[in-house]
DNA sequence: AAAATAACTAAGCAAACACTTAGAAATAAT
DNA sequence: ATTATTTCTAAGTGTTTGCTTAGTTATTTT
């Protein structure tokens, strides 16, 4: 069978990711990736193809990554409007405390890629078909423990939603978390 | 006094704003450059120095052009909030119709140099300074006439529109108009 | 222990990058 | 008309890019 593998191929996706994450797709260079995934640049090219295909592989890390962690109590919410919350609060800390400073991976990648990489949009997409189905989720358990209005749009509140948590991931970067949790209670507010 | 420019410097800058705003900094090479502002390298570069400096000169064209644009009804609103719908719409159309369908340039700017280059980050917080003073003296203007309650918190809510603009510059990206009418029927619904 | 196989490293590739040099072409002042 | 000055273009500069080649090292199978 040969020689066995030095590197575990979870272990240097993160440290991909987290490349990406803090230089953005085009700032990571070859020699950045072979720097910070600690391996040799063949060896990532005979691993993940090419460096597009790599940077699409950290984006399903990323999000399986926010799943498990500040989605979660979207995710597994049964209804109570205060876990968006909890969510948002989550996402503000991560970004402040943690050393990962450069707010959402794929915000930032729906910004860059806007127009244009065909396989990069297909797979924002996904995510955001995904994050769409569990704020509606959450929403519907709310308007059925009576928390929400019965004649509340479902569909229109999940935009709404989605449009302020994108704000949220780009005002994150410019704004003092006093104003972040300003601006979070205010969208909570709202959401009555 | 020599040889007269071939070129307008206004002009060039505005197309060399479209090839930043259409690419992004990093993508736009000097050889876009050269093509779409239509004039050699040597005198892009003996004109604005190099092409970061290039760059925060059109930031600045682009700010002049929203102010006098879809900023417009903001800045000379009387405290009429619909002006706030005016402008949201106004900012979709540009965007959906326009063959300049790359969102807002200095919304992509923020996303993409967000935790890094100085020169740029310190423009973008003049932008929002100034984008923060439009919306807080619009509401100003809406509580005196009283169509904002008393106690509100005009900075709080000032915090809260500016991330709404940014959320719906990043989500203009995906989502259709009807999908953004609804985001901004939402968002100008809370105002009360 | 020899053969086969797979993973490793370092060096190298053409293409593309931001930016410059050299000098021709045009215009205004003399 | 000559000179001084400026803008113009084309062809280059060294460096960095994404990705490969060549060949060594380690591990399993025989």
């Amino acid at each position: 069978m040969g020689r066995t593998k030095q590197y575990n191929r979870e272990e240097v996706l993160e440290k991909a990711m987290n490349a990406f994450w803090k230089h953005g797709f085009k700032n990571t260079t070859s020699r950045i990736l072979e720097d910070e995934m600690g391996i040799n640049q063949n060896t990532i090219y005979s691993e993940f193809g090419n460096k597009e295909n790599l940077f699409l592989e950290t984006m399903s890390f990323y999000e399986d990554q926010l799943k498990t962690g500040v989605l979660k109590p979207v995710i597994e919410s049964d209804g109570n409007l205060e876990d968006i919350r909890t969510f948002f609060n989550g996402f503000v800390d991560s970004v402040k405390s943690a050393h990962k400073k450069n707010g959402c991976l794929l915000t930032n990648t729906t910004v860059a890629f806007g127009n244009s990489n065909d396989k990069v949009i297909q797979r924002l997409n996904l995510f955001y078909d995904r994050l769409s189905k569990y704020f509606s989720q959450l929403l519907e358990k709310a308007q059925l423990k009576g928390k929400l209005d019965e004649e509340t749009d479902i569909k229109k509140l999940t935009t709404y939603l989605i449009g302020c948590t994108q704000g949220l991931k780009v005002i994150v970067k410019i704004m003092d978390k006093k104003a972040l949790s300003d601006y979070i209670d205010t969208v909570m507010r709202s959401l009555k």
